[in-house]
DNA sequence: ATATAATTGAAAATGATTTTCAATTTCAAT
DNA sequence: ATTGAAATTGAAAATCATTTTCAATTATAT
C-alpha cells in the first residue's frame, strides 16, 4: 500500500478550487498560489513556509491572506491542521476518512495512516474510567527513509 | 483499578520539594505555592489558572515565576506538559512510565492510562512506511462522568 | 458594463510566552 | 548569627504567531 508515488497531488488543485467556487468564495491569485503550494505538498508547512513558497508565483501576496485561506480550506475540510511541539501549527492536505499522521521530524515529510486499532482502547476506558470518550489525538514522529539514510552519513 | 481517590496527591509536595532541592534549586515561597497547586490538581492547569490559585497562598507572586517554575518541574520530569486545541499549554502531574491523557473536554478533569497497544501499530508501521519510528503522541477527550451528568440535567 | 459583496495587504492589536535587569533571598560556609 | 556568592524574584519590555481593523481593490452575478 504505496503512499507516496500515487495519484499526482497536482489533481487536488481543479478539485479544491471548484470545491471553494461551491462554497461562494472567489477564486483570485492569492488564493491560486496558496492552494498550489499546500494541495502539492509532502511535508507538513507552516503558514509563513507557505506564505514563502506561494509568494514566488504570486508576488504581493500577504502573510494575511495565507492564514485566511488556510482557515477557508480547514472549514472545508480540505486541509488539516498539525499541532507541533512548540505549539504552533502546521498544515497539510486532508486525508480521507479517520487518518492519523506519521511525521518525520527531520524533514518534515508527512504520510498519513489509518489507526482504527483504537477503537477497543476507547471502548474498554469508557467502561472503566467512567468517560464518555468524543475524540482522539494521535500523531507519531520519526525518521522517514530519506532521512535515516542522510543522517547516518552525516554521523560517520 | 481506581485512580481518581487514591494516594491523597498532597504525599507528592515534600517528594517534589526533596527532588526540586537534591537538584540545586532552592525552596521559596513561590515555588512552594506553585508546586502545592500542581502536585494536587485532578485537572489540566494553564499558567494562569496555577498562577491564580498560587496567588492566593502567596500574593505577590508573579506569573513569570510560575512559567519558570513549571520549567524547573518539566525538566525534573515531574510535571507534564499537555498539548491543547488553542496551541497554548496546560500543566499535569506526570505519571510513572508510559502513559497517556484523556481529558474532559468540559471540566479538564484528566486521567492517565497506560496505552501501549500502540507498539504493534508503530512496528508495523516502520516497515510499511520505512520510517523508524521515534515516538507518539496520544490524547483522548471526552465527557467525564460528573460533567456528563451535569450536561444532561443543564439539556432539559 | 455595473453594482455589490468578498477579498486584499498593511498596519495595528492581541495574547501567550520569554528575556532583561536590578533588587531580593536562599543556603552553605563561616 | 553573619556573610557572601549564586539563585530567584517581579516588573517591564521584548518576542512571535496569530487575529483584527480598515480603506482600497477585485471577482462575479446581473
Amino acid at each position: 500500500m504505496e503512499n507516496n508515488q500515487q495519484p499526482p497531488h497536482s489533481t487536488r488543485i481543479p478539485t479544491w478550487l471548484d470545491s471553494l467556487q461551491a462554497s461562494g468564495y472567489r477564486i483570485t491569485g492569492s488564493l491560486r498560489a496558496v492552494v498550489e503550494v499546500i494541495a502539492t505538498s509532502n511535508f507538513i508547512c507552516s503558514p509563513m513556509e507557505i506564505y514563502l513558497q506561494a509568494a514566488r508565483q504570486y508576488p504581493g501576496l500577504g502573510l494575511v491572506t495565507v492564514y485566511r485561506t488556510l482557515e477557508k480550506l480547514e472549514d472545508l475540510g480540505l486541509v488539516e491542521r498539525v499541532h507541533r511541539e512548540d505549539g504552533c501549527h502546521s498544515y497539510i492536505a486532508a486525508a480521507e476518512g479517520h487518518q492519523h499522521l506519521l511525521i518525520c521530524t527531520n524533514c518534515k515529510r508527512a504520510e498519513h495512516f489509518s489507526g482504527d486499532d483504537l477503537s477497543p482502547l476507547m471502548a474498554e476506558l469508557g467502561t472503566t474510567r467512567g468517560f464518555h470518550i468524543q475524540g482522539h489525538w494521535l500523531q507519531l514522529f520519526g525518521l522517514c527513509r530519506d532521512c535515516q539514510c542522510s543522517l547516518e552519513e552525516a554521523a560517520q
